[in-house]
RNA sequence: GGAGGAGUAGCUCAGUCGGUUAGAGCGCCGCCCUGUCACGGCGGAGGUCGCGGGUUCGAGCCCCGUCUUCUCCGCCA
C-alpha cells in the first residue's frame, strides 16, 4: 500500500493549465495513444476530467532511465502514473484542439499499474458504428470512452436535480420492494421463485404503482423513488427489460398539482442542462391537449410537436361525396383524413408510389393522393378526377394546402387512419427536415377514455390503467357509453416519445370495484389480485394522485441518442441477453432442486422436409 | 409470433456477371525515427467469408434451411 500511496495523483489531467508550469505533479490514467519517436516519446494520458501530454525525453528533460524503460513498454489503455514537471511546450508544439494544450508534463518517473491486453474495439472511432455486442460484452471499456462518460455523468446530473428538486418541494424519498407479486394485468412479469413453498412466485415489479399508493394511505403525502422497474415484453430502441422511473404520488392534490409539480421539475432539470446538451423547451408552460385533440390533430397519443403538418378530418366535407371508396369508409363508421406534404407536387413519381407502398405496409389499404398547381386549382393525381371542384378546394382550404403541394389521404377504420397518418406524418417532418433537433417538445395528453375495447376479447379492458379516476359525473356511463368516459389520466410527451404516464387515482373502494367488474373481473379474482388495494382504501384513503417519468428516454432525449442503451451503464440485448455477465444462465441442479422446479426442454421446432 | 436490414482479418468495411492466390483502412508484431498530437517510414503476421446442406467444372456471390444481431409491427396496466 505505500507504493499505492506513494504514487497518489496530486492533479487531475484535464485541470493542468499554462499557469501550472513549474509545478511538479503525479497524474494517473490511461495511456490512450503513444507516439514514439525514437529519442523522444508522447504519451497522452487520460483520466475522466481530460487528456495531458507527457513528454519521455532522456536527453533534454529529467527523464530517468528507469521511466524512459518504462515508457517502451507502455500500450494503449495501459493503467499508469507518471510523476514529473508542468511545462510551458517550446514554441510552435502548442495544441489548440487540447485544453490542456499549451503544457505537458515531464516524466520522470512511471509506473504501469496494469498492463492492457490489445482492445477488442477501438476507442477513438465513432462509437456508433461498432458492433454493439462487443460494445456491451466489453462495457467496461466501452465506457472509457470520454463520449460515453459524458452520458454517464449527464445521467448522474440528471438524477441529481431530480432528487433536489423533491427535496426542496418536501417529497420523501422511499424505496419499495422488488420482490412483490404479479399482477396478471398488463406486461409480463419476471418472476422469482419461492423457496419455501414450490410453486409459488414473487414477481419484481412493473412498477411501484400499488405500493406508492398504499404509502398515501399511509399519510406519506409527498413520495418520490427513482425506481427500477421490470417488464418482459419484447424489446425496442427505447425499451429495456429493466429501466428507470422518476416515481411520485401526492395526497390531497389536483390534476393540474401533479402537472405542475412535474412540468416544473422537468424545466429545473433541463433548462438547467441546457448549457451542457444544447437542448431547449420549445414551449413553456407545456401544451396541454386532450386526448381526443391529440387523435385528431396528430392520429397520435404522443404526437411530435415540434412540427406541424396537422392532419384534417375530411369527414364533413365528404359528407356527400360520390367517390365510393370514401364514402363507404365514412357509411361505415370510418375515417377520411388528409395529410400535406408540403412541396410534394413536384416528387418523382417514384417518390409517391413509395408513399402508397408505406401506407400499405404501415396497415392502411391504400394511399390516395392529389396534387396542388401553381394556381392553386388541383388537376392532377389520382383522387383528383373523383372529387368535386367544392370538395378538392374545401379540403385545400382545410389543410391549408399551398400551391406545389401533395395532399394524401388515408380512409380506413378509425384506428387504422390515424395510425398510419401518423406514421407518415413523422416520416414527412424528418424527409423535410421540419424537426429541430434542439429542441425538446413536451406536451401534456389528458384526459385519456377510462376504457378501451379489448380486440381480443370483446370486452372492456382500461386505456391506461385501471386505477385512473373516471372524471365527475363520467361514471353514470358505464353501462349506457363506457367509451365515453375520460378518467383524470394525462401523459407527459416529449418528441414523439411517452415521457411520463400518471393519474388521479381511485380512493373509493366502490368505484374501483366497479372498474375492475366492468373489465370483466369476478369478485374472486378483484379480491385475490387487489384485495390488499380495497382493504387499504376502506381506512380512510386520502385522494391522490401521481406521474412516473421515464429516467431513461428522458436522459436519451438530452444526450441526442435514439436508442435507450446509450444512456444505461449495462444495458441488455434484444431478448434480454447481457453478453457481459453472460447472463441469463443455467444453475445447479442443487439450485433447482431446493427451489422444486423441473426444465422442461423445448420441443425442437419441426423442420420442413425439402 | 411476423416483416425488413446486417453477418467477410481483432475493429470498420469493400469484394463487379459465379472464375486464378479474398482485399483496404485502422489495430497488432518487428525494425527505424528528437516535437508529435489520427506522428511518420520500412517489413511482417493475421481469414472455418456466421453455421449446415444444395446447384455448378467452379460459390464470399445463386438456392434451401438455421443461428446471431439491429430496426419496425404485434406486445409494452
Amino acid at each position: 500500500m505505500a507504493e499505492l500511496k506513494a504514487w497518489q495523483r496530486t492533479v487531475t489531467c484535464g485541470a493542468l493549465r499554462a499557469e501550472n508550469a513549474g509545478e511538479e505533479v503525479t497524474v494517473a490514467g490511461w495511456a490512450e495513444t503513444i507516439r514514439d519517436h525514437g529519442g523522444v516519446t508522447f504519451i497522452d494520458l487520460r483520466d475522466r476530467t481530460g487528456v495531458v501530454q507527457i513528454v519521455v525525453d532522456l536527453s533534454r528533460n529529467e527523464t530517468s532511465e528507469a521511466a524512459h524503460a518504462e515508457a517502451q513498454k507502455i500500450r494503449a489503455e495501459y493503467c499508469i502514473s507518471v510523476r514529473g514537471r508542468v511545462v510551458q511546450r517550446i514554441a510552435g508544439a502548442e495544441n489548440p484542439h487540447l485544453p490542456t494544450g499549451s503544457i505537458e508534463v515531464e516524466a520522470r518517473e512511471i509506473i504501469v499499474h496494469n498492463a492492457a491486453r490489445p482492445l477488442p474495439f477501438q476507442l477513438n472511432e465513432d462509437t456508433v458504428t461498432n458492433n454493439e455486442e462487443m460494445r456491451i460484452k466489453y462495457r467496461y471499456l466501452d465506457l472509457r470512452r470520454p463520449a460515453m462518460y459524458r452520458k454517464m455523468w449527464l445521467r448522474h446530473e440528471v438524477v441529481r436535480r431530480v432528487r433536489s428538486y423533491f427535496y426542496k418541494n418536501d417529497f420523501l424519498e422511499i424505496e419499495t420492494p422488488m420482490l412483490t407479486k404479479s399482477s396478471p394485468e398488463g406486461a409480463r412479469d419476471y418472476l422469482v421463485p419461492y423457496r419455501l413453498e414450490p410453486g409459488l412466485f414473487y414477481a419484481l415489479p412493473q412498477a411501484p404503482q400499488q405500493y406508492k399508493q398504499l404509502l398515501m394511505v399511509s399519510g406519506i403525502e409527498r413520495y418520490f423513488q427513482i425506481a427500477k422497474c421490470f417488464r418482459d415484453e419484447s424489446q425496442r430502441a427505447d425499451r429495456q427489460p429493466e429501466f428507470t422511473q422518476i416515481d411520485l404520488e401526492m395526497s390531497f392534490v389536483t390534476q393540474d398539482d401533479i402537472l405542475n409539480m412535474v412540468e416544473g421539475l422537468m424545466i429545473e432539470v433541463v433548462d438547467g442542462l441546457a448549457e451542457e446538451t444544447g437542448k431547449t423547451i420549445l414551449h413553456k408552460p407545456f401544451p396541454r391537449i386532450p386526448y381526443d385533440e391529440a387523435m385528431a390533430r396528430y392520429g397520435s397519443d404522443k404526437p411530435d410537436i415540434r412540427f406541424g403538418l396537422e392532419l384534417t378530418d375530411c369527414g364533413a366535407i365528404l359528407e356527400n361525396t360520390q367517390f365510393a371508396v370514401f364514402q363507404n369508409v365514412l357509411k361505415s363508421g370510418g375515417l377520411v383524413k388528409a395529410i400535406r406534404y408540403p412541396g410534394g407536387a413536384s416528387l418523382p413519381r417514384s417518390g409517391m408510389d413509395e408513399l402508397v407502398n408505406l401506407s400499405r405496409e404501415f396497415g392502411a389499404k391504400g394511399f390516395a393522393y392529389f396534387l396542388v398547381d401553381d394556381g392553386g386549382a388541383v388537376t392532377r393525381g389520382p383522387v383528383a378526377k373523383f372529387l368535386s371542384d367544392e370538395e378538392k378546394a374545401a379540403i385545400v382550404t382545410a389543410s391549408e394546402a399551398q400551391p406545389g403541394d401533395l395532399v394524401g389521404f388515408i380512409a380506413d377504420t378509425k384506428e387504422m387512419t390515424n395510425k398510419v397518418l401518423d406514421r407518415l406524418r413523422r416520416l414527412i417532418g424528418d424527409r423535410l427536415g421540419l424537426i429541430d433537433k434542439s429542441k425538446l417538445a413536451y406536451c401534456w395528453i389528458t384526459d385519456f377514455p377510462v376504457f378501451a375495447k379489448d380486440e381480443e376479447t370483446g370486452g372492456w379492458t382500461f386505456e391506461h390503467n385501471p386505477f385512473a379516476l373516471p372524471q365527475e359525473g363520467h361514471l353514470e356511463w358505464i353501462d349506457s357509453d363506457p367509451a365515453r368516459m375520460r378518467a383524470y389520466c394525462y401523459d407527459m410527451v416529449c418528441n414523439g416519445y411517452e415521457a411520463a404516464s400518471g393519474a388521479v387515482r381511485i380512493h373509493k373502494p366502490e368505484v374501483q370495484v366497479a372498474i375492475f367488474k366492468k373489465m370483466g373481473l369476478t369478485d374472486e379474482q378483484i379480491e385475490a389480485r387487489f384485495g390488499h388495494m380495497l382493504d387499504a382504501f376502506a381506512f380512510g384513503a386520502p385522494p391522490h394522485a401521481g406521474m412516473a417519468p421515464g429516467l431513461d428516454r428522458m436522459v436519451m432525449l438530452l444526450t441526442d441518442d435514439e436508442n435507450i442503451r446509450e444512456v444505461i451503464a449495462f444495458p441488455k440485448m434484444g431478448g434480454g441477453y447481457d453478453p457481459l455477465m453472460d447472463a441469463p444462465a443455467t444453475v445447479e441442479q442443487k439450485q433447482l432442486d431446493e427451489l422444486g422446479l423441473r426444465i422442461i426442454e423445448k420441443e425442437p421446432e419441426k423442420k420442413q422436409v425439402i
